[in-house]
DNA sequence: CGATTCTTTGAAAACAGTCAATCTGTGTGG
DNA sequence: CCACACAGATTGACTGTTTTCAAAGAATCG
């Protein structure tokens, strides 16, 4: 599980065998069955978790019940709940494996250390964050501005082989609009 | 001009008068009347921006012509193109004024000299960066979840001020809905 | 195989968008 | 100072899209 994140730190910067070692020593390796839940809505996150294998979601239940998947999280991606991350407080937010998952934690407090003794560990995690937050808002342009067969072909150039990992109702989930609409959306193509 | 950004930065974090005073070497103050452009379509930012005085709005114009507002950007926050700055390809949104307002640009060569000048300027960006990153998901999360009407709702939360400076159907556009719906919503109220 | 979950389909109702006309308020120039 | 132009807001009638509810048909898993 260490080397698929060895390989991905490798992917994005440099890290030497000692720097690695360093992340070795903190880093928690948990796998998850599907459905099991790495942070559920009302519990403190405080890690930051890289996926090495599998597919998690995150996603809120509303007022009714009602499941809104808010991300998917596939291989080499980072997740986590970064409101309650920063503020302590409760998540929001339930965070599941919707597929055998390999993850690996890191708790806050060691993250904190990395960052200072890894010079490069910090500059990726901080253009990580930046792209991350280019890509939400490509999101909300992408809401505003298209229509519900505009915004599912967009998810599928961004994310073409997530129709094959999830079903079609988490995706239209993700994209706010109904299953039925979404599955009318398809048939007509 | 710049007694507003120095105020700013103080409330946000300690900056000593040296240190002030570095930032204030390289900071561009730029007056803007309404209507006026901070960024055009096509041109590279390369520059951070904060918003002394007046309000920015941050749209993008799509091939039926029609805008879409993707940001309201008041006095004491900051505006710009991220995408462009980090990338340095051309701009896909375009910034203006939409009151008389005034502006202090930082380089980015210079910004990037002055976060490791100033410590502490560097993790107030950084914080800066996880709310706005926060605050965007709590807008993806609010459209894929709520309809019309409860948007209307939040944003008069957010934003309580913005409805009386700037148009409804701005304010509709940044909503994603028709300025007709978004006039019928008020109506009912 | 049986149970469960997922997808599709149909019909009706709710909702939002478009187009066009009218109304309102503001600011400008004669 | 008034008349006019202009931008913005509202309203009505219509159209089109999306949701909802219900039921039936696939697919998947233990």
């Amino acid at each position: 599980m260490l080397e698929v994140f060895k390989r991905y730190l490798n992917s994005k910067t440099s890290i030497s065998d000692e720097e690695f070692e360093l992340i070795r020593e903190v880093a928690i390796e948990r796998k998850l069955r599907k459905r099991q839940y790495l942070l559920q809505e009302g519990d403190i996150w405080k890690y930051d978790a890289f996926v090495c294998k599998g597919l998690m979601r995150t996603y809120k239940v509303d007022d009714k019940g009602q499941e809104h998947v808010l991300q998917f999280c596939p291989e080499n991606w980072w997740t986590g709940d970064r409101q309650s991350y920063i503020s302590g407080e409760p998540a929001r937010y339930n965070i599941e494996a919707y597929e055998d998952s390999e993850v690996i934690l890191i708790p806050k407090q060691d993250t904190a250390k990395l960052r200072i003794q890894i010079p490069k560990l910090n500059e990726m995690m901080y253009d990580l964050l930046e792209r991350s937050f280019i890509s939400l808002q490509n999101r909300v342009q992408s809401n505003i501005t298209h229509t519900a067969e505009e915004k599912y072909g967009q998810f599928l150039k961004i994310y073409p082989d997530m129709s094959n990992r999830v079903p079609l109702h988490m995706i239209a989930s993700f994209l706010g609009i109904s299953p039925e609409t979404l599955s009318r959306i398809r048939a007509k193509k």
